[in-house]
DNA sequence: TAAATAAGACCGACCGGTCGTATTTATTTA
DNA sequence: TAAATAAATACGACCGGTCGGTCTTATTTA
């Protein structure tokens, strides 16, 4: 960013860039994102790119990044308008299924392609991506904390597997989803988290009855 | 197999290829297989492996059918001697976990890495993945039907959400388990669908009170 | 002997990455 | 205000390396 706002020079550019990549990786994976297929996707010289990042690696670095923007732009800063408490968790699981169903992403899920794919690759992207999924998965656990300090949620309940079972059915989600009927995966992700807070809120006026 | 029940010449040679190319898949995918790697992870020539499949395709696909026979000897098998109901779906999934935990694959599950893999990718590899997967979820989904009809869980039950979700907790842990603390991963995976199932179960002597 | 299997040299395609150069843009100077 | 300058950006050509795959030849086995 410039002192009056606008954008520097080539931060459009960069922006483009990295929204074609999490786009592209999200459904090849960082390390099947070619950067050749990712500058011609764009009508630009793959030797340019290097004009931006140093390296693929610098890229992938920048692309995970740009993925945890979007994500907190376009699901946790809409879901964190609902109240505290169980609407909150709910709110939030709900954005996340229906991002996967916009399709804004072909592969359905940047995190969920990428974390699998270098679950085994030591080194600095996969450190990006765990931290990137504790934050999350912190988050997760912070909106069950506070529903059960709310009462809204039993005092017994084990706030870690909880948020556990209920990332589990959105990773499920980005998979089967791609591979199955994904209006039945939707419902069934949407469906089972909702019953399962429903089953635990004692006040049942909280949380509508069917997904909304 | 010839009459005599002695493997056929390539046999053996054919099926230690496969059960590598099933180990390295299960961390790299099996785009991410490199013949080249799976040849001298053998110490063959990468050229011997063509004299057995004509293309990386055939030896991704027979390499999917060895994971599925490994699967259905390792895990569905030996569940299957649970008896009947509740007790042989928790069996099940407790199988698919402690198969996981044994490190047998370094990647953990070599379906979730692969599905993950080619969910975006047409062909004919995708097609048996998946074709792999509804086998599965059929097999789930029949398990929890019997349970049903046992009277060991509610008429009421969903039959396809509850294997959806006693899957996606499998699959959350083939993924978390490589990324974050595995024991955690695993007594998340199996105390939540344990959980679950004791609390549908009108008997409560069926299913143990902890993870066994 | 004949077929299956193995090996190694080799091929074209694609990969990430470098280099020299042309062009654009912002800033400074006349 | 206009010209000059310096920096950022973009490009095409090219490099070494790896990939899947082919070919020829040698070895093993029924």
């Amino acid at each position: 960013m410039t002192v009056d706002g606008r954008l520097a020079r080539g931060e459009r550019t960069r922006t483009a860039v990295l929204d074609a990549a999490v786009s592209l990786a999200s459904a090849n994976g960082l390390d099947g994102l070619s950067l050749g297929h990712l500058a011609d996707s764009l009508g630009v010289s793959k030797s340019g790119l290097f004009a931006h990042w140093r390296s693929k690696e610098a890229l992938q670095l920048a692309t995970i990044d740009r993925a945890v923007a979007q994500w907190q732009e376009l699901i946790i800063g809409p879901a964190l308008r609902a109240p505290r408490g169980v609407r909150r968790i709910h709110a939030l699981h709900e954005a996340r299924i229906a991002f996967y169903a916009t399709r804004v992403l072909p592969g359905g899920c940047f995190f969920a392609t990428t974390e699998f794919e270098f679950k085994g690759r030591p080194g600095a992207v996969r450190d990006r991506l765990v931290a990137a999924f504790a934050d999350w998965t912190a988050l997760l656990e912070r909106l069950v904390r506070e529903a059960v300090e709310l009462g809204e949620l039993p005092a017994e309940v084990d706030v870690a597997l909880l948020a556990y079972e209920i990332d589990s059915s959105g990773i499920a989600a980005a998979m089967r989803s791609r591979l199955f009927d994904p209006e039945t995966t939707y419902r069934h992700a949407r469906r089972g988290v909702l019953d399962r807070l429903r089953a635990l809120c004692p006040d049942p006026h909280l949380l509508p009855e069917g997904p909304s």
